[in-house]
RNA sequence: GGCCUGGUAGCUCAGUUGGUUAGAGCGCCGCCCUGUCACGGCGGAGGUCGUGGGUUCAAGUCCCAUCCAGGUCGCCA
């Protein structure tokens, strides 16, 4: 050890002591004979004092030619700041009176500045990822991380969890993401696929015994990036035998509320609230609905039919729904032309327009309702609405009237819009967890105009709704439960099918024959028709539960080297062709153009 | 794949109806300063305005194409 201590430990009680620190050189302030040099590691930062007088003419001389990101070790006494003390800082009470310096490397300029006042944006930070690292924000964010995983790890261990790895070169599976694949260069023309998650992995974990199975997983799929999205992310996966939903979910909480007890010293409510998969569309309009503000969506289409707005009327007459909900007290927030703006965003939803009207008065009085929708409702209407909407003066109401998909998507979107953004009613410390269980099994795809899982096709569904798999599939419900968090799914999960008959008849009902359901997972057939226990387990998306904790605009700055949206890493400067050679050898031939330089900036 | 926003000094940005030599703050370089702490003072350097083409007497500014970054819809069972 070349150091006695780190830059952010020293306090009052080390006064008179002499250290030895090593980190890097944030800030100087030259003041000619005396020099002050910041400086920094991860745990914090400490004032040196290079006065003449103290370290000689030699270490002074050194200190003052020393720049913004130099590596330096440095010998020298805690001395009290006494009254010039920092109180911005955890060593602010203390300084230390250098007597020795060494530089052990001395750097470029740096590109940008690391200090907690720098602004720079995400380009130039991602190609110097090895300094943006460097910054106390990135390094608050990767040691929360490391301390979620230990704590999730311990968690798991104390309730008889097994961590197995399995692989991430594996089969391609059809149906979900797509998938990344390799090339095999013993076996031309076939293809691993890089796993998009363990899911069948650890379904034969159970079977083969290993009871309650923990791995934290790297997975890979190939689809477009977002905000909260990465080709490749980790998942904090279980899988447990011989339980059934309760089990399942309290373990999932239980983990929730540790990880939130030890990180942030927050005691969250026992048990997380629960709502259907039904509850949630119809009243939320989304599957994971954000519950730090309300808003419900109030069904309203009995309401339509006698309210007098013909547009309202031929939507009920075609089979389609009318709901609104009540944006409380925002009139004065929301001006005609962020109304406007509203009715574009619904239509870019698919939406064929966006009623709303203003209460710009008394509810009681015909002339306080305001806009386009307002004066074609008769008076009964309008009453009637005041009373289900729990209208008041500067309320403004949004209806949906469409199919129920579409309403529920738009209103659902509309809610989130005016919560989190125009009205700002969600706060990032507010944590409101729930439950939304028991989705439906298959999803009909208009596209396709076929059933296709909705969860994935190893789902249990509830035992009673099997019957109903050859007649009515929209019925049936699964076995299934997400984890929500502020809007956001951070975990899910279901009860597994743990007999082949059974996995047989869902697969039937997906259009999946006998055939093609051994060829493509005959493996798990197999497997399941040799004793397999009743399971189940769900997976957190770790990436994301960080970027909530953490309170991060994207999940790149809680991944140390993250891609861009286009899946190029800034720093490696990849993907990057690769020679005939080795193509040969993998026995590929490129379709592609051959690359050329690369092209403007 | 669609739509939206952006790309100007090392960084963050400004740049008017197209008009002389493209600016600011921070950073950087030099000098000064023994109590600073986002130190201060004086002086200085630094630009293929992402790239390519077009319109024009004249383009950072207008048009077309393209690359890159971000957001979003589709997609992510």
């Amino acid at each position: 050890m070349i150091r006695t201590h780190t830059c952010g430990q020293l306090r009052a009680a080390e006064i008179d002591q002499t250290v030895t620190l090593c980190g890097w050189v944030l800030n100087y302030r030259d003041q000619g004979g005396i020099i002050f040099i910041d400086l920094r590691d991860r745990d914090g930062l400490t004032q040196l004092v290079f006065d003449r007088e103290v370290c000689g003419a030699e270490a002074h001389d050194l200190a003052g030619h020393a720049r913004s990101e130099w590596v330096l070790q440095v010998t020298g006494v805690v001395k009290s700041r006494g009254e010039r003390k920092n109180p911005k800082l955890a060593t602010g009470e203390i300084e230390i009176f250098a007597k020795s310096l060494i530089v052990l490397n001395r750097a470029e300029t740096p590109p940008f500045e690391i200090g907690e006042h720098s602004r720079v944006g995400e380009e130039a930070r991602l190609k110097y990822r090895f300094l943006d690292l460097r910054r106390p924000a990135m390094q608050r964010n990767l040691i929360i991380r490391h301390r979620v995983l230990k704590t999730v790890r311990d968690y798991c261990d104390h309730h008889r969890f097994v961590e197995i790895e399995t692989p991430t070169l594996c089969k391609y599976t059809p149906g979900g993401a797509r998938n990344f694949l390799v090339p095999s260069r013993m076996h031309p023309g076939s293809f691993y696929a890089l796993a998009e998650s363990p899911q069948l992995f650890k379904q034969l974990l159970m079977v083969g015994g290993y009871d309650r199975y923990l791995q934290v997983a790297r997975c890979y799929r190939d689809e477009d990036l977002r905000n909260d999205r990465q080709p490749e992310f980790t998942q904090i996966d279980l899988e447990m035998s011989f339980i059934d939903m309760d089990d399942i979910m309290g373990i999932g909480e239980g983990m929730a509320r540790e990880v939130w007890r030890t990180i942030l010293g927050i005691e969250l409510p026992a048990p997380f609230r629960r709502m259907t998969w039904t509850e949630a569309m119809l009243t939320y309009g989304s599957d994971k609905p954000d519950l730090r503000y309300g808003m419900p969506i109030i069904e309203l289409s009995d309401w339509a039919v006698t309210s007098g707005f013909s547009v309202f009327q031929r939507s009920i007459e075609s089979k389609g729904v009318v709901r609104a909900l009540n944006a409380k007290r925002s009139s004065d927030v929301l001006s005609r032309r962020t109304l406007d703006s509203l009715t574009e965003f619904a239509k870019g939803l698919g939406a064929k327009g966006l009623a709303w009207i203003k209460i710009l008065g008394d509810p009681s009085k015909a002339e306080s309702w305001q806009g386009p929708a307002a004066k074609n409702i008769t008076e009964a209407a309008r009453s009637d609405l005041a009373r289900r909407l729990e209208v008041g003066e500067g309320d403004v109401l949004f209806f949906g009237a469409d199919s129920n998909k579409m309403v529920c998507s738009v209103l659902g979107a509309l809610r989130v819009e005016l919560g989190t953004k125009l009205l700002n009613l969600a706060r990032g410390d507010d944590w409101q967890f729930l439950w939304v269980h028991s989705a439906p099994l298959y999803e009909w795809s208009e596209e396709s105009q076929t059933w296709g899982a909705n969860h994935h096709p190893f789902t249990a569904p509830y035992a009673e709704h099997i019957p109903l798999l050859g007649s009515d599939p929209g019925k049936v419900l699964s076995k299934s439960y997400d984890m929500v968090l502020n809007g956001n799914e951070i975990g899910g999960g279901s009860i597994r099918i743990h007999d082949s008959a059974t996995q047989e008849r869902v697969f039937q009902a997906l259009g999946i024959d006998h055939e093609e359901a051994q060829r493509k997972f005959g493996f798990l057939l197999h497997a399941l028709s040799y004793g397999a226990p009743p399971h189940g387990g769900m997976a957190f998306g770790l990436d994301r539960l960080i970027m909530l904790i953490t309170q991060s605009e994207s999940i790149r700055d809680v991944i140390a080297f993250p891609k861009t949206q286009r899946g190029r890493d800034e720093m490696l400067d990849c993907p990057t062709p690769v020679t005939d050679r080795q193509l040969k050898e993998l026995h590929l031939v490129s379709a592609a153009a051959k690359p050329t330089a690369a092209q403007g900036g």
